[in-house]
DNA sequence: TCCAATATAGAACGTCGTTCTAGACCGTGG
DNA sequence: CCACGGTCTAGAACGACGTTCTATATTGGA
């Protein structure tokens, strides 16, 4: 489960020629992910897509978990990508960016974030966090608080982005998830009104806003305590 | 995988006299995940252990993940019962000391983390949400921040605590979590300087300070700016 | 042209989650 | 005291899955 093949199981060092490749089995994987959901994947159904059998899967990925961990290293890249590097720019908005970008690929690929939440195993997830850690660094934050500040802005977005992606999925295919939030929101109105003040306080309200805007509205929390913590607001 | 049963499948009104119970498959479901991990818990060797099979777990639980879902409910649940509610107490106080709660929680049972982050599925996640809820909205927040509070406080309680939870763990039996944490810092530390210079940077002195020290010091981070936001420090 | 390395297909294996069926246990009403 | 229906349990059986193995095609360099 952890340290898996960052690299494809044989060296890639030299160009090679063929139909298959690590990109073509990470392209269907993904697609099968978004269609069917992560239960839907199987090598049955990936090789079929192929046109091809195990073996060919197998040589370009170690097991299943290392193919889910590669499949969502290229969600995170399509995030780290949306937002290149530029040095100059405020650091707090370019943060606000990117969390912004991490939140729109999980809204587009709704089952990668309980992999990534919590494990930077993968390549780009650590890249991710990478870039927090400078921009919080950037923001003037003293050094003995910079990890823990990005790793909080990692998991809230994470976290947070996951769950709100969830709740706004369409619902597709045969995959497992529903009509998450009304499903969600129904049960919290049903819940005992003692024991669960708060909850059912707020369960309306959190529907009614735009869900983007909410979103970076918590960030900001977040930011704001950096913010104090460092030299600036 | 979504609204799966909370209470077991029958009506579970009236008292039984069974060898078996719910309580019995999920004390010897969460043995299990803690000696051997998550891939270890099968139902063979549930049942084995149990002296009883599949048929009798079946009639408790609904499923394998209903299975998991529950055993990390109880997890969750031992952290909410670490820390009564006592009114009155400064709530800053307090919500520091449930995040602890749920980091010892998690160092005891590494394998619920990854289930918990980010989906409060389960009863006593919803539980612990609604009292962070409540301790922020104590704290002073504004009503349309409370929500995003509250959640970003979970994200990162959960979040972290479950990353530091594996760092932390010792290697035990056959499961899948070895050296964790020195891997994770040997690889850092072979990391582009240039690509990673923030996470080489931070890579040594994360191990040097006690870690639910740190653990803190990161939370304190959040609430500072959640402190902030509403009247108090 | 031949050889080793690279890459692929498909059959086969063992294990898993789950279902099905038969029956044991038990409190209750006749 | 005895059947009877609901509650609970054991084990056999099933189909699907991840994975491995073997055999073979394809290639680039000597």
């Amino acid at each position: 489960m952890f340290g898996m093949s960052i690299q494809p199981s044989p060296a890639r060092s030299e160009r090679r020629r063929n139909t298959l490749s690590l990109d073509v089995v990470l392209t269907e994987a993904v697609a099968i992910l978004d269609e069917h959901g992560e239960r839907g994947l199987t090598f049955r159904r990936l090789t079929e897509g192929l046109g091809t059998g195990p073996g060919g899967v197998y040589w370009y990925v170690q097991d299943k978990a290392d193919l889910i961990n590669l499949a969502c290293d290229r969600v995170v890249a399509n995030a780290l990508d949306a937002v290149p590097e530029q040095p100059g720019e405020e650091p707090m908005a370019v943060l606000r960016g990117l969390a912004l970008a991490v939140f729109d690929e999980l809204d587009r690929h709704p089952w990668a974030g309980p992999h990534l939440t919590s494990n930077p195993g993968q390549q780009n997830t650590l890249r991710l966090l990478d870039r927090f850690g400078r921009l919080v660094t950037e923001a003037g934050l003293p050094a003995d608080q910079q990890f823990y500040a990005a790793s909080a802005v990692l998991n809230y977005v994470v976290g947070v982005g996951t769950q709100m992606a969830r709740a706004l999925s369409r619902v597709v295919g045969d995959t497992d998830r529903e009509d998450y939030l009304a499903a969600a929101v129904a049960r919290w109105e049903e819940l005992d009104e003692q024991e669960f003040a708060f909850v059912r306080r707020v369960a309306g309200t959190v529907r009614e806003h735009d869900d983007r805007e909410q979103f970076t509205a918590g960030l900001d929390l977040l930011l704001v305590g950096i913010g104090r913590a460092g030299g600036r607001a």
